[in-house]
DNA sequence: ACCAATGGTTCAAATAATGAACCAATCGGG
DNA sequence: CCCGATTGGTTCATTATTTGAACCATTGGT
């Protein structure tokens, strides 16, 4: 692994429960050594990536960011175009929609949209990484991955959210297969317990998968009226969003909604 | 510079006139080898920073910036905070409004609101690269940051963006002066012509200027009650905006608008 | 058919990254 | 109030990576 690819690791060790790290648990959390941690940071935190919160002397990301993603949606502006999507999904199913993009190896969830109609609903944290394969969103993906992407994700050891969580890398294919054949995944429990998510893939210009639509509701909520009507609703609202950005289904996609 | 620092830096020619750039534009753009540009491209795209276009073969920012700006705004969520300020300043003063803030030695507009009231208005971009020099901004910044910040933007040659902008550094240091004793920045057609703006400072937990709060009009609009109602509502909104981000200004900050 | 430009690749030479050990300051018990 | 443990930060000889001139294959324009 290069410098620079060592250096940029190091971001991914921020998250929503450590917003703030400090130069020992970096080191610890990269595996790398301390003093090349804290050369690492130096020039992240130079090019304004991180920051050094003065009295604790940990590091939070930086304002640069800010300018990067204003362009990166300057350039490819799915963020923009799912909120509508989401707004609409959500009024509909009467639940919590959100859309999740795949970076690298990771999928993040990173817009999402509240339905007014309950006071109970499912929460959501823009930039949460999800798993591949406790989500919706994240077997959604692997249906309409490279085979080489789901094997790599397969052989890394499948961590358990919740008792529901599916482990086995053979349960996993067989769920693959089906989202491939019904065009829309599904997972009860699978990260958060309690909720029943349901999820359809995004898609590039290039056909290949950029991400995740989903609907997550409490499990409590799903009648069989919503198990109809949430896959129809977002089987429509991924083809909107794939659309509006531009992308296009492989043909191997499924044009009407399965059950 | 370190590899990682050359590698981000990369990263900074990206802006609203260049989404995407060729191995070879970018070669020239930083002065590296170009052998070097392509290993660090490689190495920035391994890490989602940049994808490459199959068709062009030409690079543009990748989707993993996404995630780090949403992490970035829920440690510092200044962002959100400015969406509400802007929108009342813009309503009140029935111009544009931005917020733009400091990236290492880079002023960026990230944020910003129309008003409803005019058919003609100025129009803003995120993510734009502002002068310190050639706008009310950047004159806002330069008057309360630290004297070696100020002495390094000046020894850079300044350039000039239309006939009105201000390029000798004595002339700005006056205005620099100025600034500081009415806490508020003009500039009249130094960035855009037929463009009259005013700024103020927006300052962080520490006193230090994160940015600044700025109003842009067209010159025609800018009667002699605009002139004095502009000021009172900018220094009001910049107030609650560094207040409402946990900022203190500085003691030697004015507390009431100067003429 | 040509020339100039593009993205991509090679390999010896030059340079930068590395990591074990060390320091000073701080923290939290007992 | 002292002690041990932990923190951020620094050093420097060793090591491994980065560098860049030159090269190749394609593409696009004239």
């Amino acid at each position: 692994m290069g410098t620079v690819s060592k250096a940029l690791s190091l971001l991914t060790h921020f998250n929503h429960g450590r917003l703030e790290i400090g130069l020992s648990d970096l080191t610890r959390l990269s595996g790398l050594n301390k003093a090349t941690v804290y050369r690492l940071m130096g020039e992240l935190q130079e090019q304004g990536f991180v920051e050094q919160i003065e009295a604790a002397r940990s590091y939070r990301l930086g304002p640069q960011v800010l300018r990067l993603a204003a362009l990166r949606e300057a350039s490819v502006p799915i963020l923009s175009a799912s909120r509508r999507v989401l707004r609409e999904l959500s009024e509909v199913t009467g639940e919590t929609t959100h859309l999740s993009l795949l970076q690298g190896d990771q999928l993040a969830s990173l817009s999402h949209a509240y339905a007014p109609q309950h006071a109970t609903k499912v929460m959501m944290e823009d930039a949460e990484v999800l798993t591949f394969h406790g989500t919706a969103s994240g077997l959604a993906v692997l249906g309409f991955a490279e085979a080489g992407f789901v094997e790599a994700v397969l052989a890394r050891p499948l961590e358990a959210r919740t008792p529901q969580t599916q482990t086995d890398p053979e349960v996993v294919r067989a769920q693959i297969t089906e989202v491939q054949r019904a065009g829309i995944a599904q997972s009860v429990g699978g990260f958060e317990a309690e909720v029943h998510s349901h999820a359809v893939p995004i898609f590039g210009p290039d056909r290949a998968v950029l991400g995740a639509l989903a609907v997550a509701a409490p499990s409590s909520r799903m009648s069989a009226a919503q198990r109809r009507a949430i896959p129809q609703a977002l089987h429509a609202a991924g083809l909107a969003l794939t659309q509006r950005i531009g992308g296009v289904c492989p043909p191997d996609f499924p044009t009407v909604p399965a059950a």
